[in-house]
DNA sequence: ATCATTAATGTAATGGATTACATTTCTTTG
DNA sequence: CAAAGAAATGTAATCCATTACATTAATGAT
């Protein structure tokens, strides 16, 4: 009565039904009204049917702290992003939520705009919030980050990243390999002056290990990647752009441009049509993850595609099977593929006569 | 001792600090503990100091459950939105969690790709996680909808929405006035024929909102919009193109298409250059959104700009002030506004003779 | 100096589902 | 048919932090 009054005056329920009225209007325990939730084959078949009927008379809609409480067992997960802006993450998160929901998690989101200290912080929240597993993006974090999931003792994978002697759980592209292939695909294209955009390095492993992938691929042909060829920029398009025009500067002036990302060349694209420089003519261009505008503009841009979604649900997957104690891959390797459209062609010299290239300058 | 025995088993925690455990070590109950973490005032300075070293030093991290079952908070914040692949709804999303960080809360995302069905087992699903407010896209839902949200006396915000005479708190635009307002515009420019490619509208009330927008418009200058002028098709840039395609065979042939996002605008741009039509000379359109590539695009699209992360923060702020107790508005309009870029034209005979307009068939 | 407040802290009940263990009922088999 | 084992169900302890209520200490007013 005491109990029932203080509850009015809670905000939640007027009534707030509980197990014990299940069990009560069922004809049986709150032991065996449990039991139907989580272990139904341990209940006979009738039984099962009264306490489930109970359940929808009432609108039973157990009460997720105590059972996690008990049980030890939230029911959640948690993924912690850079952010939400970029599309690739953006499904990547629609991509798991979708796994996880179909088999009954939820999913608590984190960004942390790559300051790695703020990822620490929020991946501590959710593990305090009683996050049962945590999908990570990339392989690189907080000193203190990878200490404190094993004293949490939480599974975890890293998604976006593809390392086999890594000592972590993960799922993705081997960023460097495939930024080495579009390297190679150029170097094969006859281009011998590179320039390099690439997103922030600074708390996002991926972009490092691109440039480096470019850079070794190149050291195999004998070519130096000169630092002032490599631009770090934000993520947007103005940025491509001004980093194009930066490019332009120098001298030798590159022939082709490899992106880390596809908003990046989606600007040094624009940058090259506003300073009439014909693309693929006079410049190629590759972008990175093959966003889906990038087939549609003008030219549609060579970029190399990265199975964002699979790296989502790939993870998911992980995760659950861990959480059932299924043993599983802890590596998983996706291949990323290079669509060659039309932003890149063989270098100006090699097809064309050399006056038509200066007549461009 | 069986105690510890059990848990060493469990698959959590080697030692599990509790607030008894920092009670001892600070030399105080555990409801001191408990006050130096909740309501610090009431705590003295020494003992609080000493408490929050004793925190530290075992690095206690409260468990959440436990917090959540006796108080009745959660500190979590649910969020229920058709899909993160649109842009502009994961900025929602990306917005709100950072307001929502800022405060101590922690998201919960759920999609249900504009199934309204889904939209309800999701929403009861995160409502049974204990979410103290849900953030919601539209208006409209599933008809046991409201009234579940009722039942559990649960907060709630709808965004991407106005409605200033609804019975429901809500953030975001009116989206009828944004349609009128670009039917207007393109009136205004003398166009007399007008296309509509518009986004499923299928569990998207924002979509029907903006068709009636424009057709209300136009009514007022004795224009009727016929259906087979309406095209409905998926959030893509392909749909876009194809309904572009559509639209040209009618009789008489828009010289305006106005599109429901800037997705399909983009690919009615694209088609439209496909077909050697120019824009905005041969035809305008407009797009909805102004996601970023739109300003880039060859020509810059005219669109009209939704502050969706302006949405997401206020929605935060909305549910972060209504569980504070504090009383704000519960209508938040946000302004659109049309970005006149280059894709828009006075009508093709306005200006141009007619063999040129001819001279494009 | 004394009583009334306020501040600081402690004790113990509490939230609601789960689950170890106990008990009863039903099969099965020798 | 009895005994052993399995199946079904029940009883009650448990998860851990919060908080109502009780108690003590400190402050202030008269």
């Amino acid at each position: 009565m005491a109990t029932e009054k203080r509850k009015r005056l809670q905000k939640n329920q007027g009534e707030a039904v509980r197990v014990s009225d299940v069990a009560r209007l069922a004809g049986c325990s709150t032991a065996t009204v449990s039991r139907v939730q989580n272990t139904p084959d341990l209940v006979s078949a009738e039984t099962r049917e009264r306490v489930q009927a109970a359940i929808r008379a009432l609108s039973y809609m157990p009460n997720s702290a105590a059972r996690a409480l008990r049980s030890n067992r939230s029911r959640m997960i948690g993924i912690v992003i850079p952010t939400l802006n970029h599309a690739i993450y953006a499904s990547l998160v629609d991509a798991a939520q979708q796994r996880f929901a179909s088999e009954g998690y939820s999913l608590l989101v984190a960004t942390f705009d790559y300051d790695l200290d703020r990822e620490k912080e929020q991946t501590a929240v959710l593990i305090e919030r009683g996050a049962e597993g945590l999908v990570l993006v990339g392989e690189c974090h907080h000193p203190e980050f990878y200490p404190m999931l094993a004293a949490a003792d939480i599974p975890y994978i890293n998604t976006y990243v593809f390392r086999p002697d890594g000592a972590h759980p993960c799922v993705g592209i081997d960023n460097r390999q495939a930024s080495f292939d579009i390297a190679e695909f150029l170097y094969g294209l006859g281009h011998r002056t590179f320039g390099v955009i690439c997103a922030l390095m600074e708390g996002n492993d991926r972009a490092a290990t691109r440039v480096a992938g470019v850079r070794e691929a190149l050291a195999r042909h004998g070519i130096e990647l000169d630092p002032s060829a490599i631009i770090e920029r934000p993520y947007s398009i103005p940025s491509g752009r001004e980093a194009l025009r930066v490019l332009q500067a120098l001298i030798p002036r590159p022939t082709a441009i490899i992106c880390g990302n596809d908003i990046l060349a989606f600007g040094a694209l624009i940058e090259c049509h506003e300073m009439g420089l014909a693309v693929p003519n006079d410049i190629s261009i590759v972008g990175f993850d093959n966003l889906d505008f990038t087939a549609h503009i003008s030219p549609p841009l060579t970029t190399m595609d990265v199975p964002a979604k699979e790296m989502g649900d790939g993870a998911a997957r992980f995760l659950l099977d861990t959480l059932k104690g299924r043993t599983t891959m802890r590596k998983i390797r996706l291949e990323p593929q290079l669509i060659a459209r039309r932003t890149t062609a063989p270098v100006p010299g090699l097809i064309f006569p050399v006056d038509l290239r200066k007549a461009v300058d």
